[in-house]
DNA sequence: GTGAATGCAAAACCTTTGCAACTGG
DNA sequence: CCAGTTGCAAAGGTTTTGCATTCAC
């Protein structure tokens, strides 16, 4: 597993949907997936929340994952069967995950080609959501398996 | 659940890999994932299974299908957190995920545009796999829901 | 004030594993 | 023959749930 990287804050402003109440919980995972943009899972997020808050509990950060996704602030991203993933880019790309480290990192789509002209989706659908996902080793890996 | 369709059987020559060796069980597990083209989970292929099988154990339907996937037969489709599915056609292809009835089925990639292509992968990085999926209604349930 | 959210523990769930018995090549 | 596979049961790890307490609005 690569380290954490903290990257430039940013955080924008926050606003939950319908009668969701902003606590200090989700406030709390909100900022640690704005400001650690490597994909943490629920455990990770929750070990990164405790710093800040001894008291949270690990159901309560699966909550506010939730709540957060719910809200389309935030989403999930998995990979196999892997533990879930959450991420705090919205933005529409893909991601790449490195079966070596386990890294997950974006990946821009893209711009020419639409994600809905990508797929021969049957007439009558209705696409709600495009995934579009790749693995295999990321470049730091391939170096190290090459070199030995 | 669409119940499940039986489609034309044309079941390929099976050969495993490396010293792997090849079962009743394997067999049976191969032949309803050829015959069956609906994306069975485990559980639902072990439940086929015991029809003809009746001592077979989930156990082994798990094992089975790892091996054939590991054998590069057959491969392994995850909707977010459901339950695996699997899936014996290995042509390259995505997939569309009805949230709905929870149907998933093969969706033709469009054959201008390469997989490789499509993602802004970082330099150096060494890509196995491509995986794109979409989710939304399929046109049974759209339909359905427009007229609701 | 009041309904929603938290924290804790226990449950649920899918999947893997340990091991004795069995079996395919 | 004998390493690989099965079937069973039990364990594993992630995620969800029930409920009393606390808190945001």
């Amino acid at each position: 597993m690569s380290k954490p990287i903290k990257t430039s804050p940013a955080i924008p402003e926050l606003k939950l949907g319908g009668d969701m109440r902003m606590t200090k919980q989700r406030r709390e995972v909100y900022d640690i997936l704005m400001e650690y943009r490597d994909h943490p899972t629920a455990t990770e997020v929750f070990m990164r929340a405790k710093e800040h808050m001894p008291g949270i509990s690990l159901a309560t950060v699966y909550n506010c994952l939730e709540a957060l996704a719910k809200s389309g602030v935030v989403r999930a991203v998995n990979v196999d069967r892997e533990p879930s993933r959450y991420c705090g880019n919205m933005s529409e790309h893909g991601h790449f995950h490195c079966e070596q480290c386990g890294s997950v990192v974006d990946v821009d789509l893209r711009q020419d080609i639409l994600p809905a002209d990508y797929l021969k989706i049957p007439r009558g659908s209705v696409v709600a959501k495009f995934e579009v996902a790749a693995r295999g080793l990321c470049p730091a890996c391939a170096k190290a398996k090459k070199n030995s």
